[in-house]
DNA sequence: AAAGCGGGGTC
DNA sequence: GACCCAGCTTT
């Protein structure tokens, strides 16, 4: 990374002449104040948060009166907003401010961290905002600005990237200004660096973003890797039985998967059993059960399995040498058998 | 259908 | 420390 001299000041004076100023929150930033707009824009965005925060000052308009109020009246507040443990951490912490810090906030940021509800990021937007504390926030929108600015090539769910963003955050955050800059960034973020069509050309960082170099700042920041999803295939399983209370195994081919394991003779999804049990084996069905399916997942894939007992009476092809094998349904559990088929197997015979 | 959000809880 | 979760939005 190459940090810019002067991104402090352009971000500083875009908030000037562009920033929200008037939001209730920032009227009167007391630590208390600032405290609950941040936990209701954790989650939620301006427009929503307003008259729910409106509503909230109302009724608890000091941290003593969160404090003294029932959770029910606290959390009916909160009704609608959704994340509702935040809304009982937040009760909690008003209890704790009131009885053990004198209703004050700590001044330091692990001091405010301590509470129930609030981490660093919220502990240094509160103190920065409310008291000019040099403390830097790395919420989402900071984390996308800058993600952007350096054109920061990895994910920032990873601890090793959020560790470098973090260092990007104290960095920047000037020794003047600094509530004024925390809420520049979130503005910034919020208004013009937006997760999709951001508005590079009004941006006070465009000349120097190395995201803005490359064809699309929105690769920034690197997206989650998503797990690749593993394709999934169907099969139908036979669970054969005879009048001898045998079962007929298959043996597996050596190479593949499953390799030189006793499995049961399958069939394609969307395949009758009836006939083609029939004209592989030249017999008659006595009856055919659907067993419940389940889904076994390998490294690679998923295969859902559509298990079927049939119970027939003689066979009268002549089967492949070796390839099929009757086994009495006290012996195939000591086969070695893949693990979906030994569970159903398994469930088969104790129903036998 | 899945990612994003900031912190908490679990192992 | 890695992982999952909450509960709703946005993409």
């Amino acid at each position: 990374m190459q940090p810019v001299e002067n991104f402090a000041p352009r971000v500083l004076a875009w908030f000037d002449k562009y920033g929200r100023k008037n939001l209730p929150w920032q009227v009167n930033k007391t630590p208390y104040r600032v405290w609950i707009s941040e936990i209701m824009l954790q989650q939620t965005q301006v427009a929503t948060v307003i008259p729910y925060y409106q509503k909230f000052m109302l009724a608890f308009p000091t941290v003593e009166a969160l404090a003294e109020a029932d959770q029910e009246e606290v959390l009916a507040h909160w009704s609608g907003l959704g994340y509702y443990a935040r809304a009982r951490n937040m009760h909690k912490a008003a209890k704790v401010l009131v009885d053990d810090w004198d209703s004050q906030f700590p001044d330091s940021v692990e001091g405010v961290c301590e509470l129930p509800g609030i981490g660093r990021s919220t502990a240094s937007a509160i103190l920065s905002i409310s008291r000019g504390v040099q403390a830097a926030i790395l919420d989402g929108n900071v984390k996308r600005v800058l993600a952007r600015f350096h054109a920061v090539p990895t994910w920032p769910g990873e601890k090793k990237t959020e560790n470098i963003m973090w260092e990007l955050a104290e960095h920047y955050m000037p020794s003047e200004r600094c509530g004024d800059y925390t809420q520049a960034m979130m503005d910034l973020g919020a208004t013009l660096c937006t997760r999709s069509k951001p508005q590079c050309l009004l941006c006070p960082l465009e000349a120097d973003c190395l995201a803005r170099q490359t064809q699309d700042p929105t690769q920034f920041p690197v997206r989650k890797p998503k797990k690749a999803l593993k394709p999934e295939k169907r099969l139908q399983f036979l669970v054969i039985s005879n009048d001898d209370n045998q079962v007929l195994m298959e043996k597996r081919p050596q190479t593949g998967i499953w390799g030189g394991l006793w499995s049961l003779p399958e069939l394609a999804s969307d395949e009758s059993v009836v006939m083609h049990v029939e004209q592989r084996f030249q017999t008659n069905i006595h009856n055919i059960t659907a067993l419940t399916a389940f889904r076994h997942t390998f490294s690679h894939y998923h295969l859902d399995i559509e298990p079927s007992h049939v119970r027939i009476g003689e066979v009268n092809a002549v089967m492949e040498e070796g390839k099929y094998q009757w086994f009495a349904l006290s012996d195939v559990m000591t086969l070695g058998l893949p693990a979906p088929v030994r569970t159903l197997l398994s469930e088969v015979v104790s129903i036998e």
